[in-house]
DNA sequence: GATAAGGCCTCCAGTTACTGGAAGGTCAAG
DNA sequence: CTTGACCTTCCAGTAACTGGAGGCCTTATC
């Protein structure tokens, strides 16, 4: 199989499946003329890598729990405290999000939004919050 | 007004004032030792930058958002635009998060945790999803 | 056999918004 | 006069790609 199968039918761009090549994730054999060929098994990696990527693990995530799948001895415990620490990260940002998106929606339902210069977003912005 | 004066009273990093006059955020005067000498109005467009960052906004919309601030001739619906556009930036993050967040989620509940390798974040993980 | 299209290759640079660190000048205190 | 805290610039690295240049390889067509 070539890049471009691969990138179809995983759903990859053929730059990122190079990109993980390059950093060691996948190692897909090449041939003669100096093409890659993807196995099954480099196939099922980069679908392995891109679901867990969709889940918004990182990189080093990734490269965790390709590990983890690829040991027969694991405990599910190590797979679960992954996950669970990205969870706590994803809520963290969610958290993050949810303030920005209630500041920020407060503001702009404020704003008369027409042709005047008053604006409660940009005194907002300006506002001295130097308190004391 | 020493950078790390600024730094103190704006609560940004020093680095990242020095970063924010490179990219030409910001103009501070020099003296003669070569020292930045931030004036009242540095430090003000300072606060304002770092009060749009935290609510988001990037570089070029908090450019955009000082330009307009210092336009008094500006239309409010233009800052609105922008801080629409903007809000719904951080409502698609949030909807992705949201999904990850369920997705993930109702896989860690579903994880033992336990000594054992069976692991169903993993088997999602590996699930084919090439539905011919 | 020539040529053109398309796929593949590598390498380099750019993206966002900083952050860390090295090498070195400046200033106030003791 | 030296120590330490500032300040300066410049270079490199971060996360995860993405775009583009320059150049083989292959396949089809004339």
């Amino acid at each position: 199989m070539n890049i471009s199968d691969v990138a179809s039918s995983t759903g990859l761009p053929v730059k990122t499946i190079r990109y993980y090549e390059d950093i060691g994730l996948i190692a897909p054999a090449r041939s003669a003329n100096g093409y890659r060929q993807f196995s099954d098994s480099d196939l099922h990696k980069l679908a392995f890598i891109g679901r867990a990527r969709s889940l918004g693990f990182g990189i080093d995530a990734c490269r965790d729990l390709l590990r983890l799948y690829n040991d027969q001895t694991r405990a599910s415990a190590d797979v679960k405290k992954l996950a669970q620490s990205h969870l706590g990260e994803i809520d963290r940002k969610i958290a993050e999000l949810g303030q920005m998106r209630a500041t920020l929606s407060h503001l702009v339902d404020a704003c008369a939004g027409n042709d005047r210069p008053d604006c409660p977003i940009l005194a907002d912005l300006a506002a001295d919050r130097s308190k004391a």
